[in-house]
DNA sequence: GAGCTTATACGAAATATTTCGTAGCTATTC
DNA sequence: GAATAGCTACGAAATATTTCGTATAAGCTC
């Protein structure tokens, strides 16, 4: 066990994660350019800068600083963390009951008839593999 | 159009409203008391107390003090909060994907097969209601 | 009614997060 | 090589949240 897991990340650090998921490795510039975008107003350049080293200090992201300009790339990958705050998520706001947070999601929103097929197909693939006493599988979580 | 709708509580407003949810009306003391057995550790009087007045500042519950003994009580339901939480929860982590977040939690975790039978009733429901145009429903939210 | 217990109110310290100003370095341009 | 433009580092203000100490009042017991 070498790895302590990256902590749980701030509203401002995900979204810039959001940014590194989507573009790829970029610039503070670049990265800045796409919150500024993001959100109505400009947001000051040194403000993500500095939540970018935060955030490398919290090793959420890596950085390659061979050039001038560094280059910033995720370190945590977005389902991970995903699943990670979910987990607080869940634990906080539904008691710690995922299936009822399913049920809020899909009752209380519009859902397309192709989205709740794409459910049913899921829930079907999720069944066969509860039924599957369990082969050698290789693709572990 | 005479109600401003109350705020996202906090993680430990939320805390407090689950408890008074959960267990009905309570005074600080109660309340302080099922805080204190929730964590693991001994949660201040005067904390519980502080924040059931930001609480009440806020709207999020209403307080009978005819007694010395104030007793507090949920202001908002628990379904709304937690649909207004996870509304704010899936824009931020999700992108805005409600469906992302319902396949993160289904593939991601443990499910029974009871709990999927359960979301099947819940699509059958879905797209039944989907499918019927639009009878006089009287369970608006 | 003095003393103890239990309340509430309130200010403010402690902590976490976000934001930005300023200093200083490096490359480029003339 | 001086001026300029763009970059990183860093301290610290601004904000939000949590926590608690202390003052003070109300009720209870003897």
């Amino acid at each position: 066990m070498s790895k302590a897991p990256p902590p749980k990340p701030t509203d401002s650090e995900l979204e810039i994660l959001h940014v590194l998921w989507q573009h790829g490795p970029a610039t503070v510039r670049a990265i800045n350019d796409h919150l500024s975008q993001r959100r109505q107003a400009e947001v000051g350049y040194t403000t993500t800068l500095k939540i970018l080293q935060l955030m490398l200090e919290k090793a959420l992201v890596r950085r390659d600083d061979a050039d001038r300009s560094h280059v910033y790339r995720a370190a945590v990958r977005e389902q991970e963390t995903q699943g990670l705050l979910l987990d607080k998520f869940v634990d906080a706001t539904f008691g710690g009951s995922a299936m009822k947070l399913v049920m809020q999601a899909l009752g209380s929103r519009p859902t397309s008839a192709d989205e709740l097929a794409q459910i049913r197909r899921l829930l079907n693939d999720i069944e066969i593999q509860n039924s599957t006493p369990n082969s050698d599988d290789d693709d572990h979580a």
